[in-house]
DNA sequence: TTAGTAATACGAAACAATTCGTAAATAAAA
DNA sequence: TTTTATTTACGAATTGTTTCGTATTACTAA
């Protein structure tokens, strides 16, 4: 499948896309201010990831200027999905329960999450 | 923190420790047959790396006999925690429940499975 | 005892991800 | 125009993972 590239970001792939899922256009220097609020890195480190995505076809980029513009390819969606997938399978046995319980039980969630939860549980049920 | 290698195996380490954790104790060759159920690997392959999770203190085995047995030290509840958590950070924006629900929606459950769940969730309201 | 089989140990090759130095191109400022 | 700063491009070093060939050791059966 020519479309696995899209799903299986690397670690640091999957940083700078969850930045342009975001801010949807994005300069390299940008995305570099954003990333090493959190991280020490090199501006060169981060523009050669960013290539290297744009080779994979993670995402586009507009080069009309000198300053290239550059915005995700890969579906938010189909790149959570994938990953969800791969953990269920990869950690958990393919249990999904299992994994909702673990994400439900050690990240601290609002009411209005669980709420929300159930709602969707409901949902499911009807159909 | 020394027990971050205790946290974040790899794929292939990871694959090895379902298996551990669900049968206990076992042999290269045993581990080894399970794991070509689903895709090619040469028997060293698999050796070395249960020898490399060995040094990195995932599992430990008993040598007294020729043929070594292997288990799990790494637990299955604090590895699966962790990745969670990683996975909830690093492309769920740190929303669990928008996890959750993307591990619902898309991996069929069962009913039992859903009823579980929602079993679950309201255990968490009554903390 | 000898031949064959199955295990471990070890090292190195192959591959992928990350990091960064340096050069070249472009634009802006002096 | 000349200098300075910013950007891209490129290549190479580093690190980590996976894979496997080969040697050695121990056990089993002929």
């Amino acid at each position: 499948m020519s479309s696995d590239n899209l799903t299986k970001p690397t670690e640091s792939e999957l940083e700078i896309l969850q930045i342009l899922w975001e801010k949807g256009n994005c300069t390299v220097r940008e995305v570099h201010e954003i990333l090493t609020q959190n991280k020490e890195a090199g501006y060169t480190t981060t523009l050669k990831i960013m290539q290297i995505m744009h080779e994979k076809g993670l995402v586009k980029r507009d080069t009309s200027s000198k300053t290239h513009i550059y915005s995700a390819l890969a579906s938010q969606q189909k790149t959570q999905q994938h990953l969800v997938s791969r953990l269920i399978d990869n950690a958990f046995s393919g249990s999904a329960a299992r994994l909702v319980m673990q994400a439900l039980g050690n990240h601290t969630s609002s009411k209005d999450e669980i709420e929300e939860i159930k709602k969707y549980l409901n949902e499911l049920d009807n159909k």
